[in-house]
DNA sequence: ACAGGTTTCTAATGCGCATCAGATCTATCG
DNA sequence: CGATAGATCTGATGCGCATTAGAAACCTGT
């Protein structure tokens, strides 16, 4: 703990910022009175308008805010929610994934009149990088979190506190046991299939990345399902993983002359896979739709302005922020008939880089 | 406020963790020695190895996590820095124009220890929209600020407490009371002048907004400076301001045939003078650098991935992030030594839309 | 005029931890 | 051997607020 000054008044931020003490002897009453008048909700009840007033008056005029710290302490809410990602949630080298989920979370966040509080894994961190911050954590009235992996231990302690959790992605791991809010891959990707499959597509191609997220698996369970639906078979050279290395521009004009004339990839948040095959194809001389056709599950927002560019679906990512706030917010008001587990549709996106089989 | 439970012991997530009075009964001691060990550095004085042992050995049975809570309001400072921008921080319909400050923002936050807490201007806005916001920020241990534009008024109040501030860009009006990290536009918007004027262009229009934000003010001395300096005039016609509706291509085409060779614009957060003369220079079949050159200041980085495209300069505000935190951490552990105004240079990109002039 | 009921406020206390001024006990010295 | 100097530890206290029990003042009806 850093030092601070003497005994008496800190040296921080604090050290001369109004307290309840001081309205108090301001306004001629007692500390718990203004407590009662300025956080005993609205119909504080026996509290003398004169008195009231008075109160009031001294702390408009001291400029008071109450310390969330202090109040959190003493009581257990301070209208903070709190926001961890278990990578960097303004990443360097990744696409800016995260953004439209904040757009959602910042405006639902200021609707319910709660203020977001960031956490950041710290950087001196060993092998257990969130240990520590799920601690710091408890400092808001309740979390969000965020991210392609989700540290299992960590979220394990966690959720055997009752501070109100809810996980922006689908995560059935623990059962009801931990709220969230994510997007139907199944069906959007199921769909996507079919889509292709209409336009004349047989011998289609799911390009994968090597991580086993559960939107990875429910992706790729969702292009199963939608291969079976249309009746195409599924072998093993059907779905392929990469990390986009091995992903050659000779690899790709092989699968084209073996009769593959679609291929799905996914966007996530390095966007490997679907970059690697963009590469490709530049590299092999294919173009999208005239020699293949494309479509990427949650096509990327951030692409390109303008109409929708990426054939496949997008994920509807600010509302599910908005929705992973309201969520959280009722539940840390203690609302029983909130659904736990939410599942939010994803919108086709006939976009421009499927056409007709060729 | 949330009613908890019975005296004793909240019902909130606090429920039934260990506390350091817990360990100290376990071990056999006080529960000041136990926060001492537990706390106080690596080298705590005065404790017996012995003693050591014991507490640590109770504590881990215990599984003991310290409360953050207490912990900060003990030590009278929180470790959270405010961020506030005069309008969202994730704006729906501008271009991801904060996403490098954030990351900057970030990063150094994590490297100094603090976390951040992000203030968002209610919905339920009037007339001062910022007045609630920037009372609610002295619950940090200090704040940034980022956006165009300044409210004066209410900065002018916040200054006023000793809540440590740093502004992300310049801003000269309180002198020294508002510490500021800023980007030199001056020197970085004449260099771009002088290197058009070195590709041989003489007639150089400069398109800029409508608002005088400061970076624009800047922007725009540059450019006189630049022109100055390589002894171009510049008469009432040479700036023209727009909000980018009036930018037609007839009037674009009106200058190209007045022998413009050369256009200067801004980025800013919308982008609007900047886009305009994109859209105008593509209606009226016009091509970036073979017809015109154009310079964009401050080159969203953004735009495309891969080299720079975009003629100019490039705002470093990754670094300017990082800088402004390190600013505020400092007034926060009061510095004295700090420079509490800082101009950081920008980087001159080559791009692709300046050439020869024709 | 007095018991019983209201209204309005205050004293006391605790949340979990850190800090500080001693208390206690042992080592060291002249 | 009394005295001084560490070495270790503890009691008391405060951080700023919320909560609760109950004091004080003020009514009401008989």
């Amino acid at each position: 703990m850093k030092p601070i000054g003497g005994p008496g008044r800190p040296a921080g931020s604090r050290a001369n910022r109004p307290r309840q003490a001081d309205i108090a002897r301001l306004a001629g009453v007692s500390q718990p009175t203004v407590s009662l008048i300025l956080s005993g909700g609205s119909a504080a009840v026996g509290i003398a308008d004169e008195t009231r007033r008075k109160v009031m008056a001294a702390a408009e005029q001291l400029g008071y805010m109450p310390d969330p710290i202090a109040k959190r302490l003493a009581a257990g809410q301070n209208n903070l929610l709190g926001l961890y990602t278990f990578t960097a949630t303004f990443p360097t080298e990744m696409s800016h994934a995260y953004h439209p989920f904040l757009v959602g979370i910042e405006q639902e966040s200021a609707a319910q009149g709660y203020d977001l509080l960031m956490f950041i894994a710290s950087s001196v961190t060993g092998e257990r990088p969130h240990a520590e911050v799920l601690n710091r954590v408890r400092l808001a009235d309740g979390c969000l979190f965020m991210g392609r992996h989700l540290p299992i231990r960590e979220m394990d302690r966690l959720l055997a506190t009752d501070l109100p959790v809810v996980y922006l992605g689908r995560h059935d791991d623990f059962g009801d046991r931990l709220p969230y809010v994510g997007a139907d891959y199944v069906t959007a990707t199921a769909e996507v299939v079919r889509h292709l499959a209409e336009l004349g597509h047989h011998r289609i191609l799911y390009v994968r990345e090597l991580d086993d997220a559960i939107s990875a698996v429910d992706r790729e369970a969702g292009f199963r399902r939608g291969m079976a639906e249309c009746g195409l078979p599924v072998d093993r050279s059907t779905v392929v993983r990469t990390d986009g290395s091995d992903l050659t521009a000779d690899r790709l004009r092989g699968w084209y002359e073996q009769g593959v004339t679609a291929i799905v990839t996914e966007a996530t948040d390095t966007d490997a896979a679907h970059r690697a095959v963009l590469t490709a194809a530049a590299t092999a001389g294919y173009r999208f739709p005239e020699d293949l056709s494309l479509a990427t599950l949650g096509a990327p927002e951030h692409a390109v302005p303008g109409p929708a560019f990426l054939s496949g679906f997008s994920v509807p990512r600010r509302e599910m922020g908005a929705a992973a706030v309201r969520l959280l917010t009722g539940l840390i008001a203690g609302d029983p008939s909130l659904a736990r587990h939410q599942l939010m549709s994803c919108e086709p996106m006939p976009g421009q880089t499927a056409g007709p089989a060729r």
